[in-house]
DNA sequence: AATTTTGTTCTCTTTTTACAGAACCAACAA
DNA sequence: TTGTTGGTTCTGTAAAAAGAGAACAAAATT
């Protein structure tokens, strides 16, 4: 696929909010790859050519995102290639699973209020509102996701 | 500060959660040991004898998380060092501005949306459904932190 | 059977990260 | 004024990350 300037723009920096996120920027550039591609999917070298880079890193990248369920790939009758996408079945549900980090936070923060003595009072007090904040938090996403789900009905 | 075992398990944790979130590992472990400390405060030859680094590293590491907001030092009268300290002024602040990435992922999607061909249908409906609920999220946020108030009273 | 296509895996190199150590500097103390 | 304390900045380096390129493999094609 020939990209254009505006998609060329968006795929690289799509690319840098997933290497922000900790992923290795071959991985976001081709995250943004699919989301722009007017197919929504790509084969291998496909991928090569428009990003200009290497078949073993493109292999690694894809079997990284596969692993991640970010990515699978489907093949046409008669080809023997690949062809990649987004595995965009439910954005949400890795969304709602993004959200479960902050119980990470909020685990670990109990753990350090309990073992805290008791003496510097005010910064307790402040860790123990945010841990009660990330609590409610935690507990109101689901009935979010209702609500978005109704309101639109 | 001497640092018992569940101390030290929890900076390490700690400071791998930090490390994931894309910060270097030294400045995961400065926040860690910020938040286990006794007097939730931390002189800079502290953090060195407690942690083991050197002094170049330590002082670039709270350079940065002080650019950051996250980290503040105080000094004691008629003392020269400082004494770092989490500026945990307002936590919710921070959480509130972490889930403002949200807004971010919207944005590129929505540019991403705007120049998508008609063809992929399903793929199209499913992005804008997943941008509307960003949207909605967004919106509720600020209700979010209301309610939390409100509850508590 | 030989060749081509579509990838994968292994090895090597380049680049970046994360930190150590020494030199440095400003403030204060002796 | 010289030394000490508290920290910063500069320079070097070990280790890890990221990817190139070649060798390899399995399937399909000729």
């Amino acid at each position: 696929m020939e990209v254009n300037e505006k998609q060329k723009e968006l795929i690289e920096r799509i690319g840098v909010f997933y290497e922000r996120k900790g992923m290795q920027p071959l991985v976001g550039k081709i995250i943004g790859l699919l989301l722009v591609h007017e197919q929504a999917e790509a084969a291998f070298d496909e991928i090569i050519e428009t990003l200009g880079v290497s078949k073993s890193a493109v292999s690694n990248a894809l079997t990284f995102l596969q692993a991640k369920n970010y990515v699978i790939y489907t093949s046409k009758l008669g080809e023997r290639k690949r062809y990649f996408t987004l595995k965009s079945t439910d954005w949400k549900a890795d969304f709602e699973q993004e959200l479960e980090h902050i119980a990470d936070i909020q685990r670990f923060l109990e753990e350090v209020l309990a073992i805290r003595p008791g003496e510097t009072q005010e910064f307790n007090d402040r860790l123990r509102d945010f841990c009660d904040f990330l609590e409610f938090f935690r507990n109101e996403i689901p009935s979010l996701f209702e609500r978005f789900k109704n309101q639109r009905g």
